[in-house]
DNA sequence: GTGAAAGCGCTAACAT
DNA sequence: ATGTTAGCGCTTTCAC
């Protein structure tokens, strides 16, 4: 292994000082052509790569950021995630990815493990555990700290900083209503993510839309479960079409609504001709199901890129300048496949 | 906000010296009982945290592993990183991701961005582009560089580091001998990876399968293409079930099984009694298709762990210690669900 | 135009 | 037991 070339290295080799070194490499003018060029040329044949740690040492910045998911085999977040990578990268900034698990004490470890000068700033979604819990101090703390959180889908009303959400209660709305116009008579909802914040806003927008079109809200029709586990057991004995006359399902999150694809179709029920499906999914695999799925599609990259954005800016904007804090909404779009019938 | 406490601030505040807070802190059996008492006490109350940026500086050494990952959309990618995630956390490393997206140029440039001290060493799978064009150069600059670099699952033969991998061709032996052990006579093998060193492997272990058991190979059987999107538009004309009598289905990677699932079911054919489907998949959908999915599971965090506690050990060798390259096969599990018939 | 020197925050060898 | 000093690699101010 060549040793790795320093500018003190390349100084002394070229018999010049460590300063104009450095200025020759950052093209100052204060350095004559000749001697620009001869640095240039010779640091590039060393291969010369400027230490990042002392780079960041004297800035005083890291340009990285630190990223905590509360669950990567949620589609959903991994989109988010290649939404932020895409963003930071483009605008040179790294990317540290900590998976929280839903837990709480993870997501206090994580952020603590990062909050030493690691990363400049957080992008992150409140875990499961720690929204049930209401404990936000360690969020608080951050910002106290200077260290700018931008929470997505996810967040705390609590916590004064920049948030970057979808419109859950209008996209349920949409999804209901559309529902209705294609000729559902008794909708059914269904969810594995009650203990949510996103999940109870989804809810309340189905009961808004049932409501605005005169629909009597039925509670026979609504299963709220708080792990698609538990859906999954309960759905079966919940999905009786005859009984209930369900025709259609409204479920709030991706695997709700495969839960509900798969057990519709075990019963020996057609989809959409006896019961039409929307649900909530960015994965692969709504458009892969037989038949597809009608789906909510959140774009998750688009919320991931908004997040970065946000973040980034925060971080270079001019020390005196009062940022104020920001609430960008995402749009969803109502994707139309074969899960519901065509109007 | 708080100035950020530094061991110089504290020094002063307590009329010590840097050095004895820093040994204080450190525990150092040089300092008294009485000022460690009072260092440790006031720094907790300062909510001092060593900037670790300095001390990256200092040690030489960032901490950080670089992952870079060819698609993130691929579950088993993603499982595998959340692998890592966890290993390297528990050993006290931070993680930073990019995403090559099968670009041979971004890799390059994700490689470039962090070898200047921002990670220790690199944990990556090969990006398809980059296969196709054998350009090995920068993992070898990197090695070169002192910066190691374990590969998993698509790696380079032609590079010399660690790495890890599924025993791809084993697997596929397996996978075939079980549809030939379950009566199939005429297996098809399709694949969307065939660009890829590991969808190779696979193929030749069909092959192998076939040969072992005397039965001829049908070219007519065998449909190899380079992505989903070709296999996707190739597959219904492929399929021909009635003239080829195929009764079994061998898909190289978990989106050519969701494709032949999906088209089996929409050309009327019963999966397993018409015909039986086997696919390498790690995605969480294999189980909740319809019929569930026969899976070969390469069981993506174990892979992922393996990467980092053997790319952690060599980083944290001693110097002179000669540590030689070594190859971690991860043997996969046959997951019979629904889509094969029982033995 | 070039160089010397200070300093980012920390550790550690070396005084005292 | 405590302090002084040097130095990690870099940028930047200030002298020459």
């Amino acid at each position: 292994m060549r040793p790795k070339a320093t500018l003190k290295q390349i100084a002394k080799e070229l018999g010049v000082s460590v300063s104009t070194v450095s200025k020759a490499l950052s093209n100052s003018p204060e350095i004559s052509e000749p001697t620009k060029i001869k640095v240039q040329e010779f640091a590039k044949l060393k291969n010369y790569k400027p230490n990042n740690i002392a780079v960041n040492l004297k800035s005083k910045r890291s340009k990285t950021i630190g990223v905590i998911i509360p669950n990567i085999l949620n589609p959903f977040f991994v989109k988010v995630f290649s939404g932020i990578e895409k963003a930071a990268n483009a605008r040179g900034y790294n990317v540290i990815t900590c998976i929280s698990n839903e837990s709480l004490k993870k997501e206090i470890t994580a952020m603590d493990m990062l909050s030493n000068g690691t990363i400049d700033g957080f992008i992150l979604s409140v875990a499961d555990e720690t929204q049930k819990e209401h404990e936000f101090k360690h969020f608080k703390d951050a910002i106290a700290d200077d260290i700018p959180i931008v929470m997505f889908d996810r967040i705390s009303e609590d916590v004064n900083c920049d948030k970057v959400i979808v419109d859950d209660f209008d996209s349920a709305v949409n999804a209901v209503n559309h529902l209705i116009k294609t000729g559902c008579k008794n909708i059914a909802l269904i969810s594995n993510i009650d203990n949510l914040s996103v999940g109870q806003l989804r809810a309340e927008g189905y009961l808004e839309a049932l409501k605005a079109n005169g629909v009597a809200i039925n509670e026979d029709l609504i299963l709220r479960c708080e792990s698609t586990e538990e859906l999954d057991e309960k759905f079966p004995a919940f999905f009786d079409i005859k009984g209930k006359k369900i025709d259609g399902v409204f479920a709030l999150e991706e695997s709700a609504s495969v839960t509900a694809h798969k057990a519709v179709l075990k019963a020996g029920f057609r989809i959409p001709e006896d019961v039409q499906l929307i649900g909530f999914a960015d994965g692969v695999w709504s458009r892969r199901l037989t038949p597809s799925l009608s789906t909510v599609s959140q774009h998750g990259p688009e919320i991931g890129e908004a997040a970065a954005e946000t973040l980034i800016n925060r971080l270079e904007s001019k020390e005196g300048e009062e940022l104020p804090y920001e609430t960008k909404v995402i749009k969803t779009e109502l994707r139309q496949r074969d899960s519901t019938k065509k109007l």
